[in-house]
DNA sequence: ACCGGCTCTTGAACGCGTTCAAAAACCGGG
DNA sequence: CCCGGTTTTTGAACGCGTTCAAGAGCCGGT
């Protein structure tokens, strides 16, 4: 059992680490740093945090939780599946944005932290949402596995962004602009045989992977 | 100016890396045993390799030149488009599996080791030989663009293989043998104005991407 | 033979992430 | 109030990748 204030000074190792990698980036934030400015020695960091690794994964995953609830009101209004890709997609850079600085380590570690895919069950879910209140529908066929490939692209998308040197990321952006589009159309001609094979194939590839 | 003895040494310390990553993978074997099976001290391999990461960087461009070498020749005959691919990135996991205990961590640490694309001339031309020596051949329309997106699927798979803990990889030779169609089945199907547009996009997203 | 300037080698040192045994602080029950 | 056990804190220590100032070996020119 753990006792209040020890959820307290978990926080503030937590907060402090946050602000030294906003101000000096994932690498060069070193243990003893992130120990000082909480005001803790170093071993006690680590009484909380099993590794640098797993502080990236916190954050990351409070991020995540941000990005999932500033998405799912944009899927509200029930808009074509372009739109919802481009929101979803377009929230989580939104979302990502004051950690770039951090650096590709830090999406890195916090991708790898622990879980391979970590507890996707949330990001999966807003898939869904995004697909099922689209409109026009898209076709029953993909209804199902659409939502895990769209969460596939996000992955991508993030570990672009991670590493887009572009300023402000613009080429993340344009990405998404390009990508969103191409997802929507690929979906319409899914019901065309010839595509509809192609999908076939694409989602026996991520089964064969997965 | 370096002399000839110079040259053995390195190449002494280059072998002695193979040999202990091979034994132990890449994070296990630290450049001080590097040293001291190559019988230098460790100031001596840092005279010649700047880092862990150049050494892994060696190695690996050593490995793809082999891999040009040896998938050249498969690609005379004059097969179709779909035999080619496979022929190319089955000769890529031939070429690596010896290092697949490695670690991830040398794939990223080659990959990421100080070019970001490694000069990707030799493979790209290995591509567009496949591509243009493919029958039937690829619609004109494509034959430009084919080769860098083949590249780009060759990287992705390489990524994969790292990560594959299948025993002895059969996740990622699935992955190829469900890749290879779905190419040659796109490709042929490009033909239809549908379909290429969704090339025109797809190289589009490449292009805003690099 | 001697020198000046290179190429190469060395081992100590730095700062890092991480581990650990021991001490301190805390807390409910006597 | 004190005691036993658990939770939390501490600082020293380890092994790592990497750096560096100093020296050793080598070689052509005088």
């Amino acid at each position: 059992m753990q006792t209040a204030k020890a959820a307290g000074t978990r926080q503030s190792v937590l907060s402090a680490s946050l602000r030294l990698f906003a101000k000096d980036g994932f690498q060069k934030t070193t243990m003893r740093a992130i120990a000082a400015e909480s005001g803790q020695s170093l071993g006690s960091t680590y009484y909380y945090f099993a590794s640098k690794e797993e502080l990236a994964g916190e954050l990351y995953r409070s991020l995540r939780q941000k990005h999932c609830a500033r998405a799912w009101p944009k899927l509200a209004a029930g808009n074509n599946l372009e739109a919802h890709v481009r929101a979803v997609l377009d929230t989580v850079l939104e979302v990502l944005e004051p950690f770039h600085d951090f650096g590709p380590a830090f999406v890195r570690a916090a991708l790898t932290g622990a879980e391979g895919p970590p507890e996707p069950g949330r990001d999966l879910a807003l898939w869904r949402q995004a697909v099922e209140t689209a409109r026009p529908q898209p076709p029953l066929s993909l209804r199902q596995d659409l939502p895990e490939l769209l969460w596939l692209l996000e992955r991508g998308v993030v570990l672009f962004w991670a590493h887009d040197p572009s300023p402000g990321q613009r080429r993340s952006r344009r990405l998404i602009a390009h990508a969103a589009p191409l997802v929507a159309r690929l979906v319409v001609l899914s019901r065309l045989p010839v595509v509809r094979t192609i999908f076939d194939d694409l989602i026996g590839l991520v089964r064969a992977a997965a």
